[in-house]
DNA sequence: ACAATTTTGTGGACATAGTCAACAAAAGTG
DNA sequence: CACTTTTGTTGACTATGTCCACAAAATTGT
């Protein structure tokens, strides 16, 4: 019944990282994608070429704000969308070769963020951290 | 430099607690309070009486936003301010009775959805992610 | 003692993100 | 080939975040 202090401590650690990041978003947030356009591109970049409503359900986002969100990185060249050969109501989504480069800035300044917090953490209990995350969102695919 | 993963596992994560509770907030929000105000009562239980700003730190949120928040609960009659003693400026913020008793609801409810999500976690596990995430935080006090 | 600075909280204005319902087009199904 | 489902878009609304300026009280330095 004491579980209240995990919902806690996530929040406050996802706020440490929004932190981290927000103080120096203007080093690296050139294409200004914000963290929203951010966590779509990382993501992306992880999944490859994707079907937009897996991009959505990957993120958890809602469908209607995925919508604008891949609208605007598209608008600024970062990511390109194409009908689906097989399905014509689907959109395969993929980097632009000027996505791929912001992914990488990107990749670097959350690597050194998240260090930062992680500083107090040893190695292997990092690795651990992310096991246990990964095993509790196994088969986690929200519509 | 593969740290991003962390930071995409804890915002899907982070999602995972949203959308669990979110979707039986009917049954256990009747006071309407939101993520945020329940949040703030967590904290806040958590907490004791205590300053806005610790408050605001604690929760790592925008003083203004705290404002808001806590105007809000206080309309609600779940919390009381009055000023300090010692510091007018300040204003001292506590749990009253009504405000308990949300709380108490808040803590089944979030503990409920923790464990559904946990359920792949061996306790001794959840335990170390509990203290990594503490540990990692221990010095983040945001102002 | 007292001017200058800092701390605490409030308010306004704007930007970003989340939610929900209605919809259109294409695909799947019996 | 009607019926249903899937995919994505749009609109309207709410909630949250961010930034700036401000006022009142406390603190500091001289």
């Amino acid at each position: 019944m004491k579980n209240t202090e995990l919902a806690l401590l996530i929040d406050r650690f996802m706020r440490r990282i929004h932190f981290g990041l927000q103080s120096k978003s203007h080093t690296f947030d050139t294409a200004n994608v914000g963290p929203g356009g951010g966590i779509v591109l990382l993501t992306l970049s992880d999944m490859g070429t994707t079907r937009l409503q897996d991009l959505t359900r990957r993120v958890a986002r809602d469908k209607s704000q995925m919508t604008r969100t891949v609208r605007s990185l598209e608008s600024k060249g970062l990511i390109e969308r194409r009908a689906s050969p097989n399905d014509a109501r689907v959109n395969l989504i993929s980097l632009t070769q000027d996505g791929e480069v912001v992914v990488k800035t990107l990749q670097g300044a959350v690597a050194d963020t998240i260090s930062e917090i992680l500083a107090p953490i040893s190695r292997e209990e990092e690795n651990a951290l992310k096991s246990v995350l990964e095993r509790a969102l196994i088969d986690y695919n929200p519509e």
